[in-house]
DNA sequence: AAGTTTGAAATGTATAGACAATTATAGTTA
DNA sequence: TAACTATAATTGTCTATACATTTCAAACTT
């Protein structure tokens, strides 16, 4: 039980349910409670506060809509780990097809090393003039030895584990951050634009010079929402696109 | 009251807040209980079914997670309007900054007719020979006597009121639904791809030819996923973007 | 040793009731 | 007539309890 008393007040007009709630919320996101750890049972909770079990599932329940939480019948409620990859910009079409199909889907790391920081990454990274070093890398993802997109990805450079592999287990940017750096990432910003790609960009994916491509920064933060990892991404325009449904509508 | 009695089994294994929820929603998708309407009040359904109130509660908690109602306190429950532009597809940076300093933002119809129909758009809309007519439209978006976007729109024509105003009250294609056709607008598909744009396009919206931009092309469906608007948007790629944020992103 | 049974612990569903907060309406009063 | 007041109706919060379902591990049996 991380939980302190002392902090819900019953004859507060804010409900118990939402105190309870947005307690929670904040042990979980200042980290004492960790993805896949247990929060403490409903009836804990419950007996701690002296306040009924209808009660503290109120309050479970909109973390379980939040995304935080997930609960297990006859198990109990474990700390979800953040999910990084969301539906916004999952890029489909082409990507369906091909695990539809079981297509080849692999990425290629072209380049990682350790560089130097100028100030436009510093700025990126809201950093101070002690930092010199960001890990870099380049990778390119094919299907059937086509190309569709090219990314190039920063991290904070740790010292503890400076380990450049060939082979990414992980090659996403928060896979990234979690095997190469001390750094947990939590959360993320993805900006998607329009743009006419560059004759580097061109050539590495074999299209035509200022073609129409999908164009993706992301910047990753961790708990406390410092900036962690940065990457700009380039999609093909002619082999991605991005469907969503609106209303009332019928999945089944 | 339109709940009709024995459809709810309660020694089923199926809980009985989920039956209830797959019969409310069953009913407001049929229109049985339309947009604006007050649903049967939580101690009507509790005693016509004999279930408690509290599981009345929870069904209702459902359809208003879904969107589909949206209770009042002192008042009621009332079915919701579909709505038919979520954020996903909500192109911001632009539009947002118009709003946010309250500079002059408006469409401008280009043109409105009745058309007649050819192959392409009978097969868009799944209909057969014998529809003739559809109403085809054109319109800018502009802000600041710049144009940020140009769309064409399709609806089925209807006869009862095929009324072509100059003024557009409400220019979406499922306003546009909405008042010149004798359908209602439930549910929407979305694709967004990336296109260089035409030299029309370009000369409408006054950039360069080929200029990379958003194209959204919407089908709009009514009650029973019948197509009756389609349309295609071109979005200037230097004034649009997208912003998406994931994980356990804290708003406040 | 291996499989089976039992029981405790945890979340899931459901009930009945109480009171609070909000809204609308009918009635009363100035 | 206009403004205020009481009341009823409706949703919101909370409690206390009961039993169901699932999981896990300990105890038991073969």
């Amino acid at each position: 039980m991380v939980i302190q008393t002392d902090m819900i007040d019953k004859s507060s007009v804010i409900p118990i349910y939402y105190q309870l709630f947005k307690l929670l919320e904040e042990q979980i996101r200042r980290g004492d409670l960790k993805p896949g750890e247990a929060i403490p049972t409903e009836h804990e909770i419950s007996s701690h506060f002296e306040i009924s079990r209808m009660t503290v599932r109120r309050a479970i329940a909109e973390l379980v809509s939040a995304g935080m939480v997930y609960a297990q019948q006859g198990r109990g409620t474990f700390v979800a780990t953040p999910k990084l990859d969301n539906i916004v910009f999952e890029l489909n079409d082409f990507n369906q097809e091909i695990k539809q199909r079981g297509l080849n889907y692999k990425t290629t790391l072209l380049e990682a090393k350790i560089i130097r920081a100028d100030k436009e990454l510093r700025d990126k990274f809201e950093l101070g003039e002690d930092y010199k070093r960001f890990l870099y890398f380049r990778t390119v993802l094919s299907a059937e030895d086509e190309r569709l997109s090219y990314e190039v990805k920063y991290t904070i450079y740790s010292k503890s584990k400076p380990i450049l592999e060939t082979e990414l287990k992980d090659p996403s940017l928060p896979g990234l951050i979690a095997t190469h750096t001390e750094y947990v990432p939590m959360s993320a910003k993805k900006v998607l634009q329009v743009a006419a790609c560059t004759e580097e960009e061109a050539s590495i994916l074999g299209i035509a010079s200022n073609s129409p491509v999908f164009l993706i920064e992301q910047t990753v933060y961790d708990q406390d929402l410092k900036p962690v990892g940065w990457s700009k991404a380039v999609y093909r325009g002619d082999r991605y696109k991005l469907t969503s449904y609106d209303g009332w509508y019928k999945k089944d």
